[in-house]
DNA sequence: CGATATATATCGACGGTCGTACTATGGTCG
DNA sequence: CGACCATAGTACGACCGTCGATATATATCG
């Protein structure tokens, strides 16, 4: 799973949103880093609708605006959760591997005596 | 960055290894879940190794098979750490929507009391 | 001798994302 | 009032990393 469709997952675990909603919200939830593009979010839910992720969940009409609303299905839960554990997992493995690293480097490269 | 790359860095982490070898790496590391293909391998090196996050490390002959190894610039080891970081601050994220999630609905439809 | 493992190379196809352009409404500022 | 920005959604061509398949070559095992 990429990033973006990660974030449109986890934004809906918050609950019932709307596409631009989600945007702002991924945007919120990522501290700024992920800004989903229109094109990418919008194909993106009608992927995970016809995957059975998420569920359209009403369209409404607020201050003139058509807004069309999505709510994450227990799979789509599943996924996420799913999602979420490899990535620690992956993230935790690959610290490891950085971690006997620089201090194999260490001892390579000694630069100065940490006395 | 996708999986496989991801994994091409951390497997290279360890330190110099050969396209075959990354292959095997890779999947002992993820515990059998990621399965790099030869395409998407050797486009990955080369590709890392334009971008400046891996370079070549001598081609040797070994039991009258070619191999060609490779090691982590300190730009690829950057690359690789920033980006685990950034997989376990998303992870965290959506780990921590998933509890709320999961608390509220326990509120929501109670199955049957705790109690 | 045929099958399997090692080792690399190449290439068309696919799919998710990007970038851009477009339509439309409401609010703010000069 | 007109310009501009935020909100809200639609549409589409292009890009790029990955996949799947095919190919070549050597060593080993049965």
């Amino acid at each position: 799973m990429r990033e973006p469709t990660f974030f449109v997952l986890a934004s809906l675990a918050d609950g019932r949103k709307h596409g631009y909603g989600i945007i702002k919200d991924a945007e919120e939830l990522s501290d700024g880093r992920v800004r989903l593009k229109v094109g990418t979010l919008y194909a993106a839910l009608e992927r995970l609708t016809a995957e059975g992720l998420v569920e359209a969940a009403g369209d409404e009409v607020v201050d003139g605006r058509a807004r069309r609303y999505f709510v994450l299905t227990d799979s789509g839960t599943a996924s996420l959760a799913a999602e979420a554990e490899r990535q620690a997992l992956n993230a935790a493995r690959a610290r490891a591997r950085l971690t006997q690293r620089a201090a194999k480097s260490a001892v390579t490269t000694p630069k100065a005596a940490t006395a």
